[in-house]
DNA sequence: AACGTTAATATTAACGTTAATGTTGACTTC
DNA sequence: GAAGTCAACATTAACGTTAATATTAACGTT
């Protein structure tokens, strides 16, 4: 009875027994090849309908060199971003005939070069890959094994591999705008961690934003808390440093804050609501991801809308043009990103 | 320089020929078997490493009949539900030496089954499902190609395969209780749709806390909305139908709602904080699945813990037993729940 | 009639690994 | 000193496909 992993399952061969057709001809017909009659076709497909017939896809890929399988690799999915992500990517790829291999980085470096490693011994097609910050090595080894790979909403400047990525500094300058436009003079970049790429970009934009508004340099703040060495992060603690950051920006007179993601402005939200020395503080708020764009939960966060559909296109062009071997060049896409304004400024 | 898919790799028989010994010994060099000298393994693994080795899972799961990867098939990764779900079963699977090809059924019966033939094809050595609610086909499929499968959160009742859900019956009460003791005395059971197979026994749960009360029958409110025939279900429309039920609702003097899950109560505070006919209704609210106990997000809703880490331990517990060939035979655990109150009761 | 063309199928040889046996020499054991 | 044991390796045959290259018969062409 046990047709899975026993030596019970049924093969080409046994079709071709049962048919009289060789075990090539039967590959082509269950594949539509041309060279093959109709008739012949259907009778070797009713065969195999008859004997239950489930293909194998590691024979095929190990003999083809395909697995029509591309490696996803990602922090965490707790992460509405990511999921988001994945969700679009998904579907994106299931389109072109491509089941996912999902695999989490937790943001660690070191175990997203293992994680590309998996991916490589698994042959992968492809890899889309959410790199964490410190991703240098992961990037080395990529360009040694050459796998088609691109990198999705962080860059880091390596010419060799091919990146999208949103506008993060004109996406901090909007969202400051926004603020200063709503009265806001006390203004605060806030971020967990400033390893990440995208750190600079975001900070950019928030002090052209300030500049432009004649805020002095010194009224912004940088929000910097050590990055978790453990791997479960979803149970970091990142409650305690960023409330002592909001309990002294609120003494310290802070009216506006852009904060880098949304995730992390839920956070600030939450701490407002939770912390007794912060309620009733007149503090704007803007976030960056747009996740409420479709996600809806109960909220007002303004954020500024960094265009998943258009990325997640983008990059999977890009990589399955890379896995044809039709456009090896490395190339670097910005995506134009909006503001989306809920009343939290 | 076309290492990855050109013919250009290396394999166990370049390794063999540098080093003189044969293609089997290489093999059971670099997996660590007994039977090799620990000189000769170092320096099989020396060679390995200049050469820059790169296994092939591809035949060596073709050979061995194990691939080392789990299917994760659920309804999409954008609701919280399923992506907090999705870390700590990916963790747990890490863990065992698991990777996970995750794919998602959209709660969609028939893409459900394509994507349980999907892994069966790539010879996933097992299957963690969340079952849509109509998927006996694909379970009769399952039984078919006899592979190990553990469902979860919903159990069908179908006795060939194992399954661990939540106690969806005594967590309803618990919640609906909750709500009675805080004055609410006109209830309703909100669900968006009726064909889960959690359904029933949360309704059950419902209805046993009224009845105890001795609150009539009437006075509980069923919600049914079509299901989605889209299958990008995160575009599907729920506020229409949902905000005309809240109002009428309102009209009839609701007090209290028990909502099936809490990414549908989100949608109910959404709704009322965005709809002028809901402003200021005093309404208590529960939901289930304590989503906010990971995933922190601004709010206070109250809800019912189903406990994640629990039912993934168990679950993966079963599925590797399954393989292993050891405990075949199907249980059904139902995990214990318990109430998180935060306020919007 | 000799030749080329084509449609439809067959044969052969991989793909890169691992399981199942073989082989060999050194080392015991009584 | 014949038989047995064991460590350390080698040989062989799959695993189930697919690509590349035959083969065959039927047909058309000049």
């Amino acid at each position: 009875m046990d047709t899975y992993r026993s030596g019970k399952r049924i093969t080409l061969q046994d079709i071709a027994k049962k048919t009289g057709y060789s075990v090539n001809t039967v590959s082509h017909a269950l594949r539509n090849k041309e060279d093959i009659s109709r008739e012949t076709s259907e009778k070797i497909r009713q065969a195999a309908r008859e004997l239950g017939y489930m293909g194998n896809q590691l024979a095929s890929s190990l003999r083809s060199g395909e697995t029509k399988t591309l490696a996803l690799i990602l922090g965490n999915m707790s992460n509405p971003f990511y999921s988001i992500m994945t969700d679009i990517i998904q579907a994106k790829a299931a389109e072109q005939g491509y089941r996912l291999l999902i695999m989490c980085s937790l943001e660690h470096a070191a175990l997203e070069l293992e994680l590309v490693e998996a991916a490589a011994v698994r042959r992968a097609d492809g890899i889309l890959l959410f790199p964490t910050g410190r991703s240098q090595p992961t990037l080395d080894r990529l360009c040694q094994l050459n796998i088609p790979c691109v990198l999705i909403s962080r860059s880091l400047e390596d010419s060799r591999i091919s990146s999208v990525v949103s506008d993060g500094e004109q996406g901090a300058y909007l969202a400051t705008r926004h603020l200063i436009e709503h009265g806001r003079k006390n203004l605060a970049f806030l971020s967990r961690q400033r390893i990440v790429y995208s750190y600079e970009n975001r900070l950019h934009g928030f002090e052209r934003a300030c500049r432009e508004a004649n805020l002095p340099a010194e009224r912004t703040h940088t929000f910097y808390c050590a990055v978790s060495t453990e791997l479960n992060s979803y149970q970091y603690d990142w409650q305690t440093p960023m409330t002592e950051t909001l309990k002294q920006w609120r003494i310290q007179g802070v009216d506006g804050i852009f904060v880098f993601c949304d995730v992390e402005a839920w956070h600030v939200q939450f701490l407002l609501q939770h912390t007794p020395e912060l309620q009733d503080w007149d503090v704007g708020l803007v976030g960056f991801d747009n996740i409420q764009g479709i996600q809806h939960y109960p909220g007002s966060l303004c954020s500024v809308d960094c265009g998943f559909d258009g990325m997640v296109t983008k990059a999977l062009e890009m990589l399955l043009c890379q896995i044809r071997g039709e456009d090896l060049q490395p190339r670097k896409i910005v995506c134009p990103v909006s503001l989306i304004c809920r009343g939290s400024c």
